[in-house]
DNA sequence: ACCTGAACACCGTTCAAGT
DNA sequence: ACCTGAACACCGTTCAAGT
């Protein structure tokens, strides 16, 4: 048996509190040390500083989207590619302020390497593999910019609000004017996964 | 002849000054303030806060694209896509600490506007036009994530020192290992311009 | 209206000292 | 090794007071 001082916490308690807090829309080492009890200094015997545990963050949920969704030899390499995309947009549109923290992160982590593996199975044109991850992060960001922190309301609230809030000069702006209920509609599920398909279809061309 | 007291700048010098800071990796209100002579408080009289100034910010980075790129008539449509984006692109990457918060700014300024109206334009299906949005977009976000702050080296050399750093176990990511040449030029023009004919072949079928 | 000086309520990080 | 308490060097924003 060990002996001498041991955490009161393990690493993953840390990282649970710092993603209810980012989701909250602050996580500060002070409010972190105070959700899980601690001292702000204590922290750095965690993490050697906030960044990393930002990092850590970002692996963590990307990790919580299934790859099996994207490794499953039963299906077509597209329609893995698509469900799989879909699935990770779910899971970090449960957690719309982390993602600029998670994009600048850059997916570096252990479990980025292996869904990029994976995705080299299903898309072997290493050019079109990143021209997906492109389309897909690019989508997600975009949609959480757009919802902000908290929770995030049911997705037909969400175009229901944009379609109310959005209004532009017909004279000046004729073709958006004209195109306002689609554009309300570029954050739904619909939108995400036809483009996706029109990108692998390019793609593939 | 108006009287009384007048401003010592216009808001046009303090946007200059927030850029240069922004680039060097540090907008703050107060540096902000040393660098155009002004106490932090004085800076409330030009814009309402900070979020206001990183939207100003937004709008003019993009106001300096090449909008006739995208509205020459002489050209056509997709050619006009693919100039207006590299030139985009050339001008975001020049700052790439701003990219962040101009994704979070999420255009809404009155360039903005424009550009989606002249895309429109170009690719009249609002659902594809948004497609190409987030294609381009998602490219620069990821690369500026790479560049991180500061003056971003040439591209020849960026590629490089991927090169160079890019190294996996080939036991356990065969493919990644495989395609190591490949991801290394991820962030160069070539993969941008492919990626993005692509992405309107794809949405034109 | 524009600006200063000063304050308020915060930050991330470091570090001597304790166990 | 882990943690506290305290400090250091910062933040964005507000506001009475001056011109």
């Amino acid at each position: 048996m060990k002996r001498g001082p041991q955490r009161s916490l393990e690493p993953q308690a840390v990282l649970d509190a710092a993603l209810e807090l980012i989701d909250a829309g602050g996580l500060t080492m002070r409010a972190l040390a105070a959700r899980v009890g601690l001292t702000p200094g204590a922290l750095y015997t965690y993490f050697p500083d906030r960044a990393a545990i930002v990092s850590a963050l970002a692996d963590r949920l990307l990790g919580e989207a299934d790859l099996r969704l994207l490794e499953d030899r039963d299906r077509e390499a597209d329609a893995r590619i698509v469900a799989y995309s879909l699935d990770l947009r779910r899971v970090l549109m449960r957690h719309p302020a982390a993602v600029p923290a998670i994009l600048g992160a850059a997916f570096q982590g252990p479990v980025a390497l292996r869904v990029g593996e994976s995705l080299l199975a299903a898309l072997p044109d290493a050019r079109a593999a990143y021209a997906v991850m492109v389309y897909v992060l690019g989508a997600i960001a975009l949609e959480a910019a757009e919802a902000g922190e908290g929770e995030v309301p049911p997705e037909a609230e969400r175009v229901a609000a944009r379609r109310a809030a959005f209004a532009v000069d017909p004279g000046e702006f004729p073709r958006t004017h004209a195109a306002a209920g689609q554009i309300a509609a570029y954050i739904s599920t619909e939108q995400f996964r036809w483009g996706l398909e029109r990108v692998l279809a390019g793609l593939r061309a």
